[in-house]
DNA sequence: TTGTTATATAAGTATAATGTTATATAACAG
DNA sequence: CTGTTATATAACATTATACTTATATAACAA
């Protein structure tokens, strides 16, 4: 149940199964409905269906000979919390970008860019 | 580099590469920097950052005969994008089921459920 | 019961990912 | 130029993924 993050971003890492569930976010489906439109075997569907309930991102409840299958909030929610580092980080490195821009405006004609060597023939 | 879905999900699915990211969030390092924490061999190192360049991930610069790595927004940004979709799904339930509850508590001793059946909109 | 539908599991196979060591390239320091 | 440092690439082994078809299970319908 509590997924890990390899489980989930590599079950979110196949086409496939993020079709399924966009799928999923319109409506709940069973194996058969969700299989359908695919040109892949019934038996492909339900592994990935098996891949994406490990993940945490999907629920199936049993209902007679059906498993209705619906959108699961603990895999996103585990990823969220997992990127709240890079976006923490990625948000401090664009303010700083910001204050860069800010000083080059206020410092008109200074010197402009280090201007690396490259590559001779 | 608009890199696809399938690349950067599959990218963040591995341990090594999400310590690597952990570390640049929080601050730029070069290969061997970056490297040098890990049990694993500097060539499996440089695949696994090449791995995130591809991924939109993380960016190189060309330093002497350094490379130093910084996040790129790019990876995040179109993961972000994607789970969108989910993430509104998601509360769509939510709402429904906090309606459900509501409906319980206002009608105490009544008859159990409604059930109506669910259609596409 | 028997047949049908819905789904899961098993066995096999092809492709891809992840690591290794050895080597190539390119910059730097002397 | 020569040796060293920083990084990338090649070749290879191992393991994992994603299919396939065939079959098992379980509910439903007759």
């Amino acid at each position: 149940m509590t997924q890990n993050l390899d489980t989930t971003f590599a079950a979110l890492a196949d086409p496939t199964r993020r079709a399924l569930l966009a799928r999923l976010a319109r409506e709940e489906a069973t194996v058969m409905e969700l299989a359908q439109p695919f040109a892949m075997s019934q038996p492909a569907i339900s592994r990935h269906l098996k891949v994406l309930e490990d993940a945490g991102l999907i629920l199936r409840r049993v209902e007679g000979a059906k498993r209705p299958c619906r959108l699961a909030p603990g895999g996103v929610v585990a990823i969220d919390q997992w990127l709240a580092i890079l976006r923490e980080a990625l948000s401090r490195n664009y303010d700083r970008l910001d204050q860069v821009l800010a000083e080059m405006t206020a410092l008109p004609t200074s010197a402009p860019k280090p201007a690396s060597k490259r590559k001779a023939p």
